[in-house]
DNA sequence: GAAACAATGGGATACGGTTTCGCCACCGGC
DNA sequence: GCCGGTGGCGAAACCGTATCCCATTGTTTC
């Protein structure tokens, strides 16, 4: 009654039930679990007898209260499901492991007030970075909201990390890990441009998305590249998923738009197009052509396999770890460097089968 | 210099920086932070704004050390890109969320080793409760591992969830959340049988996975029941991706194998069986009919759109966070009551386009 | 044989909060 | 005007671990 706990107790065993137990002192059992001081053999076998005995881990809280503890990593996301974020998560998640860090996951669900109460729940958690990852709407604000967690991070001693989203402006500490948006998009484009497309359908994603921007930007540079007119009146803006790919499609067709090819902003955009022609009586590539953005394993199930822009979505989380850790590791050097925070991946066309050049037909090719 | 910390010191500010610059104790700041106590108006106000100027965030770790903080709960997962195992994550997170508990993810990439070691890394943490999801490999192992692991868990005050898998026998502290997986096989199945096809090309997954068994139970029970003979020799066992789906089909054409009908273990299963009739010159649904089972994405954006069974993974998650929610919340009540430590959740066919009757063929409907 | 030394274990303290306990001032009631 | 009650706040005791510092012992060296 008068001993802390008694022997039996429930809740988890401590360091002091496992030095009582083995008849030595809390700071030797440390010493042989952390294993960074010299202990004898007869000391380690004793404790390690009662650790197994008494299946005790020991707390993880009280260990990095202490100076101790694994490092962590949180990623905030904004839908765990969409396949392309997915898999940068498993990058970073992947790579996190390796180093022995933990991952927290945290969805946003775009909901900037969510974003917020996220990056606070991390810095209370003592992260070592948190990883932002998704394009971003182009607000004035976003700027200043990132700055803002960039700097509470920093201050906190962790770090921000955004992949896939534009880098900051100014003298923020934050790294930016990218891809080569507008570059996949031009490439995709001079790939139907080649093949004899002057008319081509564009879904580049929701308007004030970066990404979307950076794709229809692509996009333009490779006609004007070509010295063909770009329409316009052939860009149809709306979210990346399924149904606005095919309410895109179809809503042209019902217009009476003249087009040989789609340019979709995701491989789900090019998804919901293809069902969308094929409603219509429409053959995939013969009739029309599509591409994506994104290679998805969606891109290669579909039929016909998707002509898409392969972006390295694993890699940039393995990279963004990297560059979290070597940061850490590095301790001050390279401060603010401008090399280090802000690398940019490529991107490259993977052709598959949703491409053929434009059926002849009548002023399609010349006309208005 | 005798004093602890500097003023302007990096590193984050404690609740002793507050307290002194607010000109209050330690415990008062807390008590405003927590408010769990009464505090006059004018402690708040001078407490906030501190707070606000010092862009303050309590410690995760020592609160959780000193009894209060933020529950915890641990997603381990195989493999983070899979569609249907990602929508159960997503529940989980979304209800943690909900209540203000905090989601831990870790990958185990189908490695035992990893598997032990991240439930006790998870131990370590504290976490509420640890949900592990995805079919288990049936080995003998397999109940005594888990059994361990529930066992090791309760021990610490934490709590086991499987998901999606096997219950565990015996008296083990383990809630399990599943869904009517052989039930599901039944109705496809009896859905192709009913709309005439006699042979059916099987691919149930990995024989030692137990949700591959369970489907492929599912199946031949509906064969019975219908008096049909089914034929253990169109059964293809393999892994539940694209590539097996689309070698199983092209295998089994090369060596002519009959059959009217593929029933896939999974969706991406039926999109590479679908590609492999294709491209052998079949059509879908004309030719062969093709279903599914796990209803992702995926299977409304392939054409033909998929048939397919239902399954409701993300509110698996929910029920799943719930359990344990409400099992901690509700304290000692209803211990290992045989209801609550297994829910069943309902499945059921979703008819798209992807089956039709089988074409009239010579001895195809009654011969051997 | 004594002294200096290396090896190893124990006691005490710090980490940053929460919470119990007790003090003080202020209030109304007699 | 004195006393008991009460609301509001501060001091201090933890939570479980890592680590600094010192004591003890066995070993080497002169």
């Amino acid at each position: 009654m008068s001993q802390r706990k008694a022997p039996g107790d429930a809740g988890r065993a401590t360091i002091r039930d496992v030095a009582q137990r083995a008849g030595v002192s809390v700071a030797s059992v440390s010493r042989v679990l952390s294993g960074n001081y010299p202990v004898s053999e007869e000391l380690r076998r004793r404790v390690m007898k009662v650790v197994r005995d008494l299946d005790y881990v020991t707390n993880a809280h009280a260990r990095s209260l202490a100076g101790g503890g694994t490092p962590t990593v949180a990623i905030l996301i904004n839908n765990i499901t969409g396949a392309a974020f997915a898999h940068v998560a498993k990058g970073v998640e992947g790579a996190a492991t390796l180093r022995g860090w933990l991952s927290l996951v945290g969805t946003t669900g775009d909901d900037p007030e969510r974003e917020l109460a996220l990056v606070n729940l991390m810095r209370q958690q003592g992260v070592a970075a948190v990883v932002l990852l998704g394009g971003a709407y182009d607000y004035d604000e976003y700027q200043l909201r990132m700055a803002r967690f960039a700097r509470s991070l920093d201050a906190a001693g962790s770090h921000l990390v955004l992949v896939g989203r534009p880098p900051l402006e100014g003298d923020v500490p934050a790294t930016t890990v990218d891809y080569d948006n507008e570059g996949g998009a031009y490439a995709m484009a001079s790939h139907l441009l080649s093949a004899g497309h002057r008319r081509v359908l564009v879904l580049p994603g929701h308007q004030e998305l970066t990404t979307a921007q950076g794709r229809l930007r692509g996009a333009q540079r490779a006609f004007e590249a070509y010295g063909v007119p770009f329409d316009p009146g052939l860009v149809r803006h709306g979210p990346y998923d399924y149904e606005h790919g095919y309410d895109a499609v179809e809503e042209s067709l019902r217009e009476g738009l003249d087009f040989t090819a789609v340019l979709a902003g995701t491989d789900v955009v090019a998804a919901g197009a293809m069902q969308a022609l094929r409603a219509a009586g429409l053959r995939v590539p013969e009739d029309v052509s599509i591409v994506g953005y994104d290679d998805i394993p969606l891109a290669s199930q579909l039929t016909p396999q998707l002509t898409t822009v392969h972006v390295p979505y694993e890699e940039m989380g393995r990279v963004a770890l990297r560059a979290v850790a070597d940061r850490r590791e590095g301790g001050s050097g390279r401060r603010k460097g401008a090399d280090g925070d802000h690398l940019v991946l490529g991107t490259h066309v993977v052709v598959r089968n949703s491409v053929r050049p434009p059926a002849r037909r009548e002023g399609a090719d010349r006309g208005e």
